[in-house]
DNA sequence: ACCTGAACACCGTTCAAGT
DNA sequence: ACCTGAACACCGTTCAAGT
């Protein structure tokens, strides 16, 4: 959102392809080297100064919402293929994993995620991400529980936490191994105890 | 260590003077800023030359692993308290939250010993300790599925995991609230289900 | 043997000058 | 209206010169 967006006139070319290279860059950058590589050599490579980069994205938080956008398509064309599932118990578990793909994009990214959970600043663009993530994963959760597949006691944001904390572990580089161990544990911790099969 | 002490010689006493300094205001440091603190405001608020910081302590890791050590007389005396305990299940249940408080002293401990954790540097001076948490929760978790409180498929390694998770989490200031609601459902995942009471 | 602190590199961030 | 890039501040790290 820059000054001709909120006039509602079109934005000037050279101004979408500077945003546009950014974003593109940023992302290739978070990829490589986690949120926090450096935002110099975003703008460097994306061929502006660094007074251009903090024009479009004040923070380091609105840069990243803004690529963190770009790749909530694929979200949302999983929620899609999920809704179709006929198990709510099935469902939850895949909206778990989608989301700990999600925030395990990038190495570094639970921590700015966390922080826009936890404290409720309106300022921080990661914000509204988060409280959709919450209030997704407590529409599963209630589905699950209704079906008699979770405990009562769970709620989405705990499952929210948890797979903030998988994400958290992938970005250390744990192995595959130890991260399917911790998945099963958790899901023993909010699955309802069958009273017989 | 340094050179004197690798003789076995006695440390001149400036030498010692400064390391003492420099441990107890990084320890200051990491309390108040984290781990990720300024080293040049700590050399400087300890009265030495950054060039004298980095004699001593070659690496953050290395500076943090001198502070850490200093607060484990602490968590000694809880596992003397813990090994009164009659009930083995009691006792893993406390030595988690010991690990936790101890993991949760500094914000962003966590992830250094995460990564000691994960990589086998020998070089890196928290792969120790990491190591001896690891099997000292082994030692507890053997002793509570002995006593039938823990599933058998739980490793030590999975219950470190999370309670480095859950100090990531606090770091990233969470309410305590959030935490008792997360503690609750991991150890509904590595309790047994009791067959009756 | 150890310490000092200047020096270099790198990065975040701002802002006066341009177009 | 937007961009540029110099400028400033801050920090990590090294190393030549001192004691």
């Amino acid at each position: 959102m820059n000054a001709s967006e909120q006039r509602g006139r079109k934005p000037r070319a050279d101004v979408q392809r500077n945003r546009a290279a950014l974003v593109e860059t940023a992302q290739r950058h978070f990829l490589q080297y986690g949120v926090g590589t450096s935002l110099e050599a975003v703008a460097k490579e994306a061929g502006v100064g660094p007074g251009t980069l903090y024009r479009h994205f004040p923070t380091r938080e609105a840069l990243l919402a803004a690529v963190l956008q770009t790749r909530s398509e694929e979200l949302v064309a999983r929620q899609a293929d999920i809704e179709q599932l006929g198990d709510a118990g099935e469902a939850l578990e895949q909206w778990l994993r989608a989301m700990e793909e999600y925030f395990s994009a990038f190495s570094g990214l639970p921590d700015p995620l966390m922080a826009a959970a936890r404290a409720q600043e309106p300022d921080n663009p990661l914000t509204i991400p988060c409280e959709i993530f919450i209030t997704v994963t407590d529409k599963y959760v209630a589905a699950a529980q209704l079906a008699g597949h979770v405990r009562a006691s769970v709620r989405g944001y705990d499952l929210f936490l948890a797979a903030c904390s998988i994400a958290w572990i992938t970005g250390n580089g744990a192995e595959e191994e130890s991260l399917d161990r911790l998945r099963t544990l958790i899901a023993s911790g909010y699955r309802e105890r069958n009273t017989q099969a």
